[in-house]
RNA sequence: CGGGACGUGGCGCAGCUUGGUAGCGCACCUGCUUUGGGAGCAGGGGGUCGCGGGUUCAAAUCCCGCCGUCCCGACCA
């Protein structure tokens, strides 16, 4: 049994801690790579990790820095179930969702597994709060969830069952959840500092949670899903799903007084059309035909822009593409030579971004192989003038910050103000002051322990392993014990390692008979805790003692005499202070 | 859900085209030597080749179906 006598620190011998020599073959992700290799997580199935010991140790950490900055900002922490009965979801309208588990329990009694708590939460509130005296809460939990991904990916990034931390917060009014929402705001970045991570707060898509303001707190790396558009200074941020600019126009010239029809043989794209005209992309219109819940919608953006699925569903609600037979049903033309001029508007709705409001534009001519040249909104054609596009690097951001640069992201955390969105059908209601009853106002906000531990790896690694932050490495302190356990070089890092411990760090002793030094230095390199201390025969019996930052490998020798508080000073160096 | 790839000792892979004894490296076990950056020698254990069906005298290999995993896209608090 191994002895460990303080709080967080272990002796490695007979511990379990599954290192691997070559990346896994279907990794991709460096996260996903390194988390396996340093033996912290498992897969078990699509989706589905199961954590080491020693990578609990990263997450929990990750957890106890949440625990203190939630309850700093006076959130209660408490637990709910993962399993709930479906009538609790049918009331919100979200049973049913296409990431939702359902199961029936024996009784045939529908449940679902929560891919998320405002439900329930909501639920509890409705039957516990009552009067303006009883807000405002904030609760939380740290809580497993559910949902069936349709894929799962990059290892701990993308999984179908994971631990987040959700809090919920209930106000009398809107100022109430400003603040609340104020509050999350500033725990979220002192979590995401401790941790050590580079992260933005950018302005965030409502989404499925409905409501009517979001933040996502988004850590950069190329592993990311999710793609913010921001400024160098930081200034402006926001998820591309709703990011805005100032498109740059292009020297349209004088318009013609009316659309002029010319011969297009053969040209189906842009880039083509620009080619064959030899104008730019900006003064090109590309018409992209979907399908709504209503009918036909013709999508218009500028030549060199892209139609945002999510800009554009946001005005039209659900779509999908429209088939080629549809198409030529309804324009008379082909892909490539459609245009919104003569388009009915009774049988197709035309929806067109903010930029066509200027200039005028070459589109196609709804007959094969010819193009109309002047095209000018309002004048030869009606649309609705919305934005749909995404930006694009090096546009002008709205609020004058500059260029815009477009960034892959992890979503780490978000949150969101609620409203009244689960309070109002949930029942959650109080009585004011007055005797009025009043609708409760709700927020929520989420993080992901697991996806903040896989930024910290994206973020921090080198060739030869992981790079941990300070404020969440399994250890602070990996001692490599070069010798036999009956040495006197083993005796020596035992009593280090005790010292260490009794000021407050947590260290690793890697006591591990029978490995060679460089096994032991190679596995050091990759776990990747802040300081490396080697005991050998070197040390033994004047010294000097060599301590290596894994970050910087910059190594320090140290006298014997005194050792333990001078590698306390170097990692509270290293943890700034 | 569309497209693509892969599935062979614990891990990483070869063998499949052209059917005929299942192989390599690492890991593992034993012994000796070694011990400050993934050691050397010798010996050894471990695989119904994802599952099911078919073709054949004979299938890891050919055919059909299914399952699993990964990648791209769609999707996505």
């Amino acid at each position: 049994m191994p002895a460990s006598p303080y709080r967080g620190s272990w002796r490695l011998a007979g511990r379990f801690w599954p290192t691997v020599r070559d990346d896994p073959a279907d990794a991709e992700a460096i996260s996903h790579k390194l988390s396996v290799r340093a033996g912290l997580v498992r897969q078990l199935a699509a989706g589905l990790y199961t954590v080491t010991p020693i990578g609990l140790r990263v997450i929990q950490r990750v957890e106890a820095i949440i625990r203190e900055e939630m309850d700093r900002i006076g959130a209660q922490e408490l637990l709910m179930p993962v399993m709930h009965p479906a009538e609790i979801w049918e009331a919100t309208g979200r049973y049913g969702l296409s990431e939702q588990f359902r199961l029936e329990d024996r009784s045939g009694r529908k449940m679902v597994l929560g891919m998320t708590h405002e439900e329930i939460i909501t639920w509890h509130a409705a039957r516990e709060l009552r009067s303006y005296r009883d807000l405002p809460q904030s609760w939380y939990q740290i809580q497993t969830k559910l949902r069936d991904e349709p894929r799962p990916k990059s290892g701990m990034l993308r999984v179908r069952e994971f631990t987040m931390k959700d809090s919920y917060s209930f106000d009398a009014d809107e100022e109430g959840l400003e603040r609340s929402y104020q509050a999350h705001s500033e725990a979220y970045a002192r979590i995401f500092d401790r941790a050590g991570l580079t992260w933005y707060r950018v302005e965030s898509d409502v989404g499925m949670m409905g409501g009517s303001g979001a933040h996502e707190y988004m850590a950069p790396s190329s592993a990311g899903e999710d793609v913010v558009a921001r400024t160098a200074d930081g200034s402006y941020a926001a998820n591309v799903e709703l990011a805005v600019s100032k498109a740059v126009d292009p020297d349209f010239g004088e318009a013609p007084s009316a659309p002029e029809p010319f011969d297009t043989p053969g040209i189906g794209s842009i880039d083509e059309l620009a080619r064959f005209t030899g104008q730019h992309p900006a003064t090109l219109a590309k018409s992209v035909v979907v399908v709504a819940e209503s009918g036909p919608v013709l999508a218009m953006v500028r030549g060199e822009h892209q139609v945002h699925e999510k800009k554009l569903a946001h005005v039209i609600g659900p779509h999908r593409a429209a088939h080629a037979e549809e198409i030529r049903q309804w324009f008379g033309a082909d892909p490539g030579s459609l245009g919104p001029v003569g388009v009915d508007p009774g049988t197709v709705r035309i929806v067109a971004d903010l930029t066509l409001e200027r200039g005028h534009y070459v589109t196609g001519a709804n007959r094969d192989g010819v193009h109309l040249r002047g095209v000018v909104l309002g004048r030869d054609f009606q649309a609705e003038a919305v934005d749909i596009r995404t930006v694009l690097p090096g546009e002008q951001a709205p609020g004058g910050g500059g260029a815009l640069e477009l960034v892959p992201v992890i979503e780490i955390g978000n949150i969101f103000k609620l409203g009244t969105k689960y309070s109002d059908p949930l029942g959650a209601r109080y009585l004011d002051e007055a005797g009025t009853e009043r609708t409760i106002i709700m927020g929520s906000y989420g993080i992901g322990p697991a996806r903040v531990a896989m930024a910290a790896i994206e973020q921090g690694h080198d060739d030869d392993g992981i790079i941990w932050p300070a404020g969440i490495a399994p250890f602070d302190v990996h001692i490599v014990l070069i010798g036999d356990h009956d040495s006197p070089q083993a005796e020596y890092a035992t009593a280090l390692w005790s010292e260490l411990s009794d000021l407050g760090l947590q260290v690793l002793l890697d006591d591990r008979p029978g490995l060679r030094p460089g096994e032991k230095f190679v596995e050091a390199d990759l776990l990747g805790c802040p300081l490396r201390v080697t005991v050998g025969k070197r040390t033994l019996p004047d010294g000097p003692l060599e301590v290596q930052a894994r970050a910087t490998r910059e190594k320090t020798e140290l006298p014997l005499e005194g050792a333990a508080e001078a590698i306390a000073g170097l990692w509270r160096g290293i943890a700034g202070g």
